[in-house]
RNA sequence: UCCUCAGUAGCUCAGUUGGUUAGAGCAUCUGGCUGUUAACCAGAGGGUCCUAAGUUCGAGUCUUAGCUGAGGAG
């Protein structure tokens, strides 16, 4: 897969650039709408593909190796035929899970043994089958099995985190070479930096996946409850290490506060739960602040749902009703809210590519960043 | 007319032999949510315990009368 810079801006490390994938090219910034089980949660592929104009969406590893699991996975020719999606998908690897799913489960020299949160069910992942896995998928961009650290972790118990996870890296990085593409198509693999947020940890580790030869890398363990300020000091150090001609993915941030600071850092692909999961509990992200739609003060606001939204629903239906469906339980409210959402990220990404293109990107950030805190 | 049962938060109801500041669910309002175990989670507001009198150190709880409702008898 071959990444190309095209624009560098000349206040920061903002730059534009497009990756092309076996399933279609992604230009950068750009923010992958998170589709953990086959589905990216509230929202249709159609709308996906023709309201968003999304170019890649993310699957998780964990999720669809329980559900529906490996055997359907292959006998329907992989994930994109499987959901009916043409476009490229990116697997994160069960490296969050290891995580967020700590009480179920051990870590080994060998890999990470689960209970399933399904049945219970013992499984083990190890980074080769990880890699496996991911290929039966066939995802077009693989990631590596790491260990997100918690917050706070101390230097101590994070310099042991950061020797497993590269441990791991090598053992990925080598199955992953030794195998090939389960349908034909081109598929990468993408190291991750860890460290918590310990500065030395978090540069040695860059250095060190900066080793493996591949065709993007990811920044993790961020975004896991320390201070964004602490955040953006940490993505500073790792941008500044990594390959400039490779993409930047910043795992699971954020806010869309959190994607312009990034983007300023050098980051160039994200993804986030936030903007269908906080849609769908009535959360609105728009360019002039935040809204919760349960508010009592939208109850007669029959303005539209957002005045400057570039989506059908911003403006087919009014803050009124929108209240009322997600007052009642409706499950239109979370459809509606969640294609607001993605639609209002898409928006913000190809904006702030814009801005970069043309030297405009500090001065436009600086006027986003105001307008985004806001609380409406 | 008589008998029985009931009356506690906006709604539906708990509330032990009388014993701290009367609770729950739902509803309402307000927060939170960052590589999804989340259409989820948390917090807050809200009371003439039908009314009045009595017994008691102390009554949502016991006694009497009344009011309202439901059912039954004639």
């Amino acid at each position: 897969m071959k990444f190309t810079v095209l624009h560098k801006d000349k206040n920061s490390s903002a730059r534009t650039g497009i990756f092309a994938t076996a399933h279609g090219e992604i230009k950068t910034p750009v923010f992958m709408p998170v589709g953990t089980g086959a589905t990216v949660k509230a929202i249709h592929q159609r709308e996906l593909a023709e309201d968003l104009d999304a170019r890649i969406i993310l699957g998780n590893t964990y999720h669809l190796y329980l559900r529906p699991g490996m055997e359907i996975l292959e006998k329907a020719g992989g994930l994109h035929r499987f959901m009916n999606w043409s476009r490229a998908i990116l697997t994160d690897s069960g490296g969050y899970q290891v995580f967020s799913l700590s009480a179920m489960r051990k870590l080994t020299s060998e890999g990470a043994l689960f209970s399933s949160h399904i049945d219970g069910s013992k499984h083990m992942f190890t980074p080769e089958n990880i890699v496996d896995i991911q290929r039966c998928i066939g995802a077009d961009i693989i990631m590596a099995l790491d260990e997100c650290a918690p917050f706070p972790c101390d230097h101590r118990a994070a310099a042991k985190s950061i020797e497993l996870t590269h441990q791991w890296l090598a053992r990925g990085f080598e199955r992953f070479s030794g195998t090939k593409p389960a349908y034909g198509h081109e598929q990468s693999f993408f190291p991750i930096v860890q460290g918590s947020v310990h500065p030395d940890l978090r540069e040695a580790s860059a250095k060190e996946i900066w080793k493996y030869p591949a065709d993007g890398y990811a920044i993790g363990g961020l975004s896991v409850g320390e201070p964004e300020a602490i955040m953006y000091e940490i993505v500073k150090i790792v941008t500044d290490i990594l390959p400039v001609e490779k993409p930047r993915y910043l795992m699971g941030v954020g806010t869309p506060v959190n994607l312009l600071e990034s983007i300023s850092l050098g980051v160039d692909m994200f993804d986030c739960v936030m903007p269908t999961r906080n849609g769908r509990n009535g959360m609105l992200f728009t360019r002039h602040g935040i809204l919760n739609m349960r508010n009592n003060k939208w109850k007669d606001d029959f303005s539209p749902v957002d005045t400057d939204g570039t989506c059908f629903a911003d403006h087919s239906y009014s803050k009124a009703y929108l209240r009322h469906l997600f007052i009642s339980g409706e499950i239109l409210g979370a459809q509606i809210a969640s294609l607001h959402n993605l639609s209002f990220y898409l928006w913000l990404m190809s904006e702030a590519r814009k801005q970069i293109e043309e030297g405009n990107f500090a001065e436009w950030k600086a006027v986003m960043v105001k307008q985004l805190a806001r609380r409406l």
